[in-house]
DNA sequence: GTAAGCATGTAAATAGTTACATGATTGG
DNA sequence: CCAATCATGTAACTATTTACATGCTTAC
């Protein structure tokens, strides 16, 4: 039950319509919990009705009319909450490592191409993490609230390396 | 759609009834794409009316009593076919990672507890995985088939590396 | 006035989780 | 016989994805 957690988030760093949501999944807040415009609409609706979010008054509530909500004393309240709540780590649910695990059961071919496509994907991630980190978090940031911003970059920055070096090693070692 | 192909794999490594495979995800292939017995029955099921797997003819086809699968060659086929298909990385859905973010809006309360907690089990995570890698793959593997499996279980083992690393940096990092 | 793009939504399908139901086997 | 455990399954719900529908705004 993340995103509607994820949602309010952003919104309190910034009130926001529906598709200005959709665009900030894509960049900042979607690198550790992504979803599409659809998810983000029908959460969106179910916020509003619960009363932890609303439509700014100024918004005309029409098809095809942009809509913005902002957050409520019962939303900031929820989420605080939910910060709080502890809550293990999902069980991994990896494509790659799973036909990697096939791949020892019905041969390897492809393998090889596949990893490589994946080192690019990676690396450029890690390319766009370490802009955002020169943006926003040089020189290392002194509040509170931007050193856990810069914590949650360095753990996108650290997911991506590891995968770099794992591909890495992976490639050398199906090559030798 | 790796969930059918998770169960082929197992099956082809070793045909099993639905509660053996249940077993199975919850130590070695369900480290990288974990699975509840109820999907697995689900899956069976589809898998067997497909033609994939059949169930051996000694089993009774009673409720309670044990069933066990095989892969037929269509199966296999199309376990093939998907190890050679291209697919993105998933991208990242971390309750933790989002949890940070938001406590970067609503403040950090209970937050060095619950990495403290999460540490724990990842350390626990990678102690298991350093067994296996102890009694499966020491001294390092030479066949094909067993480089295969010994790299996707050093996925695992730099990945809980990496959790351990990046909490551990966290936990001092908010408590300076 | 019409095409491109902005903006919000609906519908249907698939995937995954949680809670519960039912029968078989074995040890006391 | 009764409890525990093995074993298979159903039902209902929640989450996520994919495909499509509709209205508004702006630039040509």
């Amino acid at each position: 039950m993340s995103l509607p957690h994820a949602i309010l988030t952003a919104l309190l760093e910034k009130p926001s319509s529906g598709l200005e949501l959709t665009r900030r999944f894509d960049r900042s807040i979607g690198y550790f919990w992504s979803s599409t415009h659809q998810q983000i609409y029908r959460e969106l609706g179910k916020l509003e009705q619960a009363g932890r979010i609303r439509a700014l008054p100024a918004a005309v509530p029409a098809r095809g009319q942009k809509k913005e909500y902002e957050v409520l004393p019962a939303g900031r309240e929820e989420l605080a909450a939910w910060v709080a709540l502890p809550e293990d780590p999902r069980p991994v649910r990896d494509p790659l490592l799973l036909r990697m695990r096939a791949a020892a059961v019905v041969g390897a071919e492809g393998m090889d191409a596949e990893l490589r496509r994946h080192l690019t994907l990676h690396e450029s991630q890690l390319a766009e993490y370490r802009e955002i980190e020169e943006r926003n978090f040089t020189p290392a940031p002194t509040s509170d609230e931007d050193r856990l911003r810069y914590l949650v970059l360095r753990g996108g920055i650290d997911l991506e390396t590891f995968w770099i070096s794992w591909l890495t090693r992976s490639i050398a070692d199906l090559d030798g």
